[in-house]
DNA sequence: CTTTTGAAGTTAGTGTCTCTAACATATGTT
DNA sequence: AACATATGTTAGAGACACTAACTTCAAAAG
């Protein structure tokens, strides 16, 4: 009775001495275990749990449990650039629709997985001494400057695209956070949240834009 | 030498077997601490010694860790709406500057409390099910629902008041935690904080608004 | 004025956690 | 075949959250 249950990616006893996947499979199980249990009541005893493994064996892949952390918040930056570059190819360039659904996206994101989304944003201070965070955020954000420039024609970046980007940037984040918070209360914002992103877009960028396609 | 140092609020060696003010004193020990080195980073165990008790102390007063972080979250949203009322009466009744001046105030008070304001928000998402919590919150907001109303000459909240007024308080939350959390670089947004409040008040509230004072 | 009660401290301890040190096993190189 | 290296293991140190049982002291009750 050897390999009965095929249960991917997490715990399946194995009867190798070593693992064989054990850094992804720890980021996996602290992804999900995020999800579960918050970022913050995270323990990587856990983890280890899930993956199979000694508590000690983490320390092989990662200097410390933040590092992990930091590595599942990585992955999840790549996720969600992934699925918004994706959204993209729906719309036409050079429209408001594709602002629209790039906040879509990111707001789907946070709401799909908010603990991963904490992770990437809200916990520690320390992200913006990591390159690789600061990178992947900053390629993401190239592209929504981009779509900006795209709104007016122009395939470089000026000064006021940057600005509308960052408005637009901080307008979906603080969105997605009060979101997940639960402070989203019909009450508090009685329309739909695809309305509200339309309002925005034209808000921000839809006033001086060439709106002849 | 009975009591030659008079700090307050910290330590102090007492000769009494009872404290006294412990209940306040561990949590503005657990602010300072929290702002120190994070909210993650906070422990229980070091803000006894700050205070100058046991480890065992806290727990005649909070139910357990969450509780007492969840205090000093709680006297944070109250000083924030204490610092925006207060900004409030330098500003012209029913005028965007008094939009802007709550705007400000609240990107004042994450940057000078970070850590009191990643408590307020970003930890767990369980702030949801404090009551009072959730009451002080949603008193602030509809401070900045009747400010909206109040640009259109109305003194009754309408459902385009909150709309508006929900779409200010998403940017000014996204915008402050991307500026606690780095994100702000002058390259990113060019121009100076004050301006872009302004800038973002006039696209919600200032389009349609009545600016006959 | 004494007694009692209860709030708010204490010490001592349990279980969990992160992380390290020393050792074990497998894999690939020489 | 011998060795070096990567990647596991066990054992354990030190910090932490929290509990149980005991102590102190002030204030209410008699």
């Amino acid at each position: 009775m050897n390999r009965i249950m095929e249960n991917p990616a997490i715990a399946e006893k194995r009867d190798s001495y070593h693992h064989g996947d054990l850094r992804s499979q720890l980021i996996e199980a602290t992804r999900v275990l995020v999800e579960e249990k918050g970022p913050d009541r995270f323990s990587v005893s856990e983890a280890c749990r899930r993956a199979g493994v000694s508590t000690a064996a983490p320390y092989k892949h990662f200097k410390d449990k933040e590092e992990l952390l930091r590595a599942v918040a990585l992955a999840g930056m790549e996720r969600q650039r992934e699925q918004m570059l994706a959204e993209l190819s729906f719309n036409e360039p050079g429209t408001l629709g594709r602002i629209v659904a790039m906040g879509r996206v990111y707001i789907r994101f946070a709401v799909s997985e908010p603990g991963v989304f904490r992770l990437m944003f809200g916990l520690s201070e320390d992200h913006a001494e990591h390159d690789e965070l600061v990178e992947t955020g900053d390629s993401t954000f190239c592209v929504v400057q981009q779509e900006v420039a795209k709104c007016y024609g122009r395939d470089v970046v000026e000064p006021q695209d940057m600005h509308k980007a960052f408005l637009l940037w901080s307008f979906v984040h603080g969105l997605s956070f009060l979101t997940i918070d639960g402070k989203l209360t019909d009450r508090k914002m009685p329309s739909e949240l695809e309305d509200v992103l339309v309002d925005v877009a034209r808000r921000v960028v839809g006033q001086d834009m060439d709106v002849s396609t």
